[in-house]
DNA sequence: CTAAATAGGACTAAAGTAGTTCCAATTGAA
DNA sequence: TTCAATTGGAACTACTTTAGTCCTATTTAG
């Protein structure tokens, strides 16, 4: 019902396997191939994790990527915020615009409460978490996925 | 940074509207005009809410729509279902094939429990919630939206 | 019978996403 | 000093999804 972008996807699983040795350095060939995604899409998502400080990079022969911190410092929902990004609240936050939709205005206060129940639950989840095997058997609820991964 | 797609952002909206009067039958022009947005696709909404048993319709002339329960029956967890839809869980969620992404599969017991919490936190408001008058200041949290409403 | 409504499907246009590729900049090591 | 291994960054293409509109059939009150 909710979704999050296939990249936040590879965020996640990428940042998991860098948790499983945070001392290692990290090439986003090793990364790609360990993971099972190919390299470009790796690349783009290390490339995007660095920019974003979730990862450090050092260029090079011998070059490639560590954790920025440690894994029990690194939440689910800051990764998820790396990969897709704020998205900007135009128009209506800037407070000289009148509201055409006054109607569903007044109801946007309670979307703020989920929303921080929402992302709390998801500040909640570090990667530390994620390292440790599931409970669940494998296979179950990884996704063929067409385009997005559903919380259903 | 989850998101939920326009259309399941004006059904909230268009069952918020609804709610107020619980009692009464609301043509689609009627809502579209009280809650500001177009009747075509206010229509669509309504077809869609009545098609998934969240509301009622009757046709003809004075027909209209009503909601199918007490608004304090009806979740937000429930309304972005009907609007967005199940998605399917395709390729692994048969048994019999094997799963490609085996490094990041072992990470999807855990997506599983963050899911939980979400639909749990979305199952907990309730359009009875929704219609009493948020605390925060009107404007603040609408969106000039491009496409989709970020849970920010 | 007619006007007011919904039902349902088809369709168009726009936007977002995924994934790839290319080239520049770094850096360790022969 | 030169080469090979790496990341940085940006541009680009193809694809999928989504939004939104419109048309026609069906239903029903008066």
């Amino acid at each position: 019902m909710l979704r999050m972008s296939k990249l936040a996807d590879y965020g996640t699983v990428v940042m998991t396997y860098l948790a499983q040795r945070p001392e290692a350095v990290h090439s986003a060939m090793e990364t790609a191939t360990q993971v099972h995604v190919a390299l470009p899409t790796v690349s783009k998502v290390l490339k995007i994790l660095a920019h974003e400080n979730l990862v450090l990079s050092s260029r090079g022969a011998k070059g490639g990527y560590v954790l920025a911190r440690s894994p029990k410092d690194i939440s689910i929902a800051q990764i998820i915020d790396a990969m897709e990004g704020p998205i900007a609240l135009t128009q209506c936050s800037s407070d000289d615009i009148v509201c055409e939709q006054e109607a569903s205005c007044s109801i946007r206060g309670n979307w703020r409460k989920i929303n921080e129940v929402v992302r709390s639950a998801l500040q909640g989840v570090t990667l530390d978490n994620m390292a440790q095997p599931a409970v669940q058997p494998i296979h179950m609820y990884a996704n063929g996925l067409k385009q997005r991964r559903a919380f259903s």
